[in-house]
DNA sequence: GCAAAAGTGTTATGCGTACACCCATGG
DNA sequence: CCATGGGTGTACGCATAACACTTTTGC
């Protein structure tokens, strides 16, 4: 096995595309970089992978460190290795998708930058790095996997009311779903069970509300 | 960006995972390992990434060299970075899966290395590293694409019996397919035409010759 | 003429989609 | 009593799945 040496060889580094839906849009977590050339742009969240810690580890470490935001949903996305992708060396970039639900978010805001900001993923600025083009690829995998699997459980707290579930996949769809039919085929595939409680103090009919029935990711037919 | 040290930042590889069906199965290009603790184990392809080279380029080099085989099909499969991966070093490792009609596969083996084979996906032996896991995946990744992408032309020639695509399906699948509804279904979608030419030289009435009508990865409704 | 694979349509059933009205609550 | 969202069933049309016999060639 060869020597290292400085650029002799790529360094090996993570990202993480953290997404909640939030006003009615998907959002990403992001931080304002105060390096040049990227000085004042927005990055998702990144650092590189030490010797003692898998690349799922160091995801869930940066994202923690960096935003305060812990235990939520990681995926690894793709791996992203333009040789020019950093200006600052040659580094190749595993890309983690992680989804939280919007009412934990405040943990996020409250970490130890203040750069970092929840943007609506429809009307980014230009980012750093090669960030566009992973978060567009992280916001359609979302989106496919909207449709065959119950993905949408790491978007949502334990219990909600079904309109929120129908919520969520209108706002990363992009489209509005019947919902009758949507509130049948989520029976049918048994991914969602109703408990016995309701809503509280709101201004109109209590939702009762609902539960994943699984806790792992799982698999199903549905679009 | 600090400076790099032997074990101190992970190193990184790619291992390709080539696909060919014949024989009624698919089967893994694989190479046999000289060195301990794997002497005479089989495993997929895999070198390092070199600094001024992307990994897509690192997994067509190193099929070339390590095979013989260039010019094939080559997608990203998954990034795998256990600590323990390789007892070498810690080095992560992109897997890319790979695939090749099996008219092509005699400049495979006739590459530089003896200790190279087709061996049935089916009924592997334990392999080195972590490419039990990694095979499985590209299996599961390339069944799964047939059903909502033409990939299936990787696997074939310009030019082939509607059979044989039907068989490429049916062996990756695991499960025989209708006839007249496969047929349909292909020629709905659009994937695939006739040509004019006919299969010459077989002892039985030769079959009409198609192709893909796209040359890029097209993604469709099928299953 | 025999073996081997090519080629080709119709029918039934189930699934997806479209669609509208009454209910419960808080203010 | 009014506003707001909650909650629920049916009917139609299309797409999928099941299914068998005739044709062409080489030997």
């Amino acid at each position: 096995m060869p020597t290292l040496k400085k650029y002799a060889y790529p360094m090996i580094a993570v990202d993480v595309v953290l997404f909640t839906v939030k006003d009615d849009h998907l959002h990403a977590l992001l931080i304002k970089m105060k390096k040049h050339p990227y000085e004042n742009m927005w990055a998702a969240p990144g650092g590189m992978i030490k010797g003692d810690e898998t690349p799922d580890d160091a995801a869930a470490r940066i994202l923690r460190d960096k935003t305060g935001v812990h235990d939520v949903y990681l995926e690894q996305l793709y791996t992203f290795g333009e040789v020019n992708r950093d200006p600052f060396g040659r580094v190749i970039s595993i890309g983690y998708m992680a989804l939280v639900p919007s009412d934990h978010l405040e943990l996020a805001t409250n970490g130890e930058y203040d750069g970092v900001a929840w943007l609506p993923v429809n009307k980014l600025p230009a980012l750093a790095y090669d960030h566009t083009q992973m978060i567009a690829l992280a916001a359609d995998r979302l989106q496919a996997k909207l449709g065959y699997t119950n993905i949408a459980k790491a978007l949502l707290p334990a219990k909600f009311p079904f309109s929120h579930l129908q919520h969520i996949y209108e706002c990363i769809l992009g489209k509005t779903l019947d919902k009758r039919n949507f509130h049948k085929r989520m029976l049918a595939l048994g991914l969602v069970a109703k408990t016995r409680e309701f809503e509280k103090n709101v201004p109109y009919r209590p939702a009762q509300l609902y539960r994943f029935k699984h806790t792992e990711l799982m698999y199903v037919d549905m679009l």
